[in-house]
DNA sequence: CTAATATATTCCTATATGGGAATATGTCAA
DNA sequence: TTGACATATTCCCATATAGGAATATATTAG
């Protein structure tokens, strides 16, 4: 079997470094695609593909005027990543309080 | 050009299901390949291969104990995806209290 | 209707899987 | 050394890209 869809979930759809840039780009306010090929000095055919994959798994909305397409990041769809992270954020914590805890024993011991 | 290696980084290491299923398992504490055979129903090559990738981007330690291997979840290589995650996190607030907020509105215009 | 503009889709191709099967490597026990 | 146990790696293959080029679709201006 190859590797799952990019559009199977949020995780396969922001594991591209363009993706996650183009989200970036369009949480603060929405943007036409032509401001996203500017902005990004992608190929237009590339940016609508990844909007599409983005689309796909719920992570843009788009909104059709005249001519223009205008995308948006639906800042929701991040929500399950941020809570899988969340989880490990304890331990993470846990580990760089260790790690202080013994440069901090470390340079009692040296003090003399 | 093809998709982005699962090793380039912990956004593609963690894309794979069952890759973040075994770190959930090993952030509690560590476990030998067999315990995590046993765990997930993978063959045990899969299991290796899964835990190559996810050593490759620095996201498990491994420690040799005779026969066995021992891996454990480096969290703070998570730390990376939560950070970024989190930069969306004020705007997913944003859209669910102005959600509220119309909600409310509605209610409010429907009490008479 | 026709041309121009803005996007999307299709086609082609090199590449990176991820699973299964088989095999190799490393370590310990007798 | 030899065999058994625990893991890792290799080989093969079907699949899903992601980028580039070409083309199709949608919408507006004239």
């Amino acid at each position: 079997m190859a590797r799952a869809a990019t559009t199977s979930d949020a995780f396969n759809a922001v594991a591209e470094p363009w993706r996650r840039e183009i989200l970036n780009y369009l949480v603060l306010r929405e943007h036409a695609v032509g401001e996203i090929v500017a902005a990004t000095g992608l190929e237009q055919p590339s940016v609508s593909k990844h909007l599409r994959v983005l689309r796909d798994v719920g992570l843009v909305h788009a909104r059709r005027e005249g001519r223009q397409i205008f995308y948006r990041t639906n800042a929701a769809g991040i929500r399950p990543l941020h809570e899988w992270t969340s989880t490990f954020e304890k331990f993470w914590r846990h580990q760089l309080s260790r790690i202080k805890e013994r440069a901090e024993a470390k340079a009692e011991s040296e003090k003399q």
